[in-house]
DNA sequence: GTCTATAGACCGATAGAC
DNA sequence: GTCTATCGGTCTATAGAC
């Protein structure tokens, strides 16, 4: 299969999607402020300085994490299509709990950035253009008469991204059929489009 | 209108609740690790001796905190009346989305602990145990056929509460009316059980 | 590419005066 | 109830050898 860890050259040792991936799990199991690079150097089985010549600081993670996690949530939106907005909304919905599922551990510490830096607030930024587009959707297709227009529309798009967000809570890496994230999906949009009731 | 923060007798400077209130606001605002006791110190007007005066430690002023949300949310289960699970679920909801509006500040910090300490995994443990209940209930409305039976109870209820709890991310404290918490818990179970459908 | 050693800053918490 | 002063520990990041 591809390589999905970038580039490693000959060379024993680690490279630098190596250390992100294990910095990115190790964040989202203590949290980012309370993981020190000697925690980091531990679990990858090097020392601390090592990390170093991978990474320029500990923020630099950061950035390439939420950077994966951003960069995948906006091609997906970008590759949305359908004929009405309806159709669309309900297209980027599902390709958000793709994208959600297949880049779980980005997506997850995405979520969990509120702070004050420069890296974390630029990761606001960029979530809250994302969430700017999604809300134009809920709104053409609240126009169009395809949604209920007794709820305002910006009240729908936040209750629906996070409903698809709050997966992150409780959801678990595939089994490896690759069929898991999709019928999620499925299930997601029937409960928001449909409702629960029988 | 009565105190809701706790006993202040005749002495000037703070107390316990004020420091408290504080400290919440702040590890909202700037998550719980990357604020110290300097920045709690900072904002109250005082030194960091001062504050220890109050209270024994941070972890301390964490575990104040989620016990004030966890007991306002056990509360409100207890209370929750119904002659249908169906109706019990909808006023569980309901119940959720007040408590989480009226307690805003300490549900916001509950939802956001993740971490491995003993405060944290008891906060935890306590989540689960209300998770629960709620999924008990969800189970019951499926069996009396209220609720859709094509969709799995368990996932039901993770996206249903998942849905309330999202709410942290966005709403801000009410205007004094009183009424924002109830409006806002009726939209949630409009969208929840009827759908967004037309 | 990894190591040892350490600089320099900040942390939580305490002692003891007023 | 608040203060000044400080202890012992941890943190990110760097210097320089191999």
């Amino acid at each position: 299969m591809s390589s999905v860890t970038g580039p490693r050259r000959g060379r024993p040792g680690h490279d630098q999607s190596a250390v992100l991936a294990v910095a990115i799990q190790l964040f989202n199991r203590q949290g980012y402020d309370r993981t020190s690079m000697g925690d980091l150097a531990r679990e990858l089985g090097l020392t601390k300085s090592a990390i170093y010549h991978h990474v320029e600081s500990k923020e630099a993670l950061l950035s390439l994490a939420v950077d994966e996690a951003l960069d995948a949530l906006e091609s997906a939106l970008d590759a949305v299509g359908g004929a009405t907005p309806y159709e669309q909304l309900r297209a980027a919905v599902h390709a958000s709990v793709v994208v959600l599922v297949e880049h779980l551990p980005a997506v997850t510490l995405l979520l969990r950035v509120h702070g004050n830096t420069p890296v974390e607030q630029e990761a606001l930024r960029r979530r809250r253009a994302i969430d700017a587009r999604l809300a134009d959707l809920v709104r053409a297709a609240v126009t169009t008469g395809a949604l209920r227009a007794d709820l305002d529309p910006q009240l729908i798009s936040r209750l629906l991204f996070g409903l698809v967000n709050s997966l992150v809570e409780w959801v678990r890496p595939e089994d490896g059929t690759g069929h898991d994230a999709d019928r999620l999906a499925a299930a997601i949009t029937t409960l928001a489009f449909d409702g629960l009731e029988a």
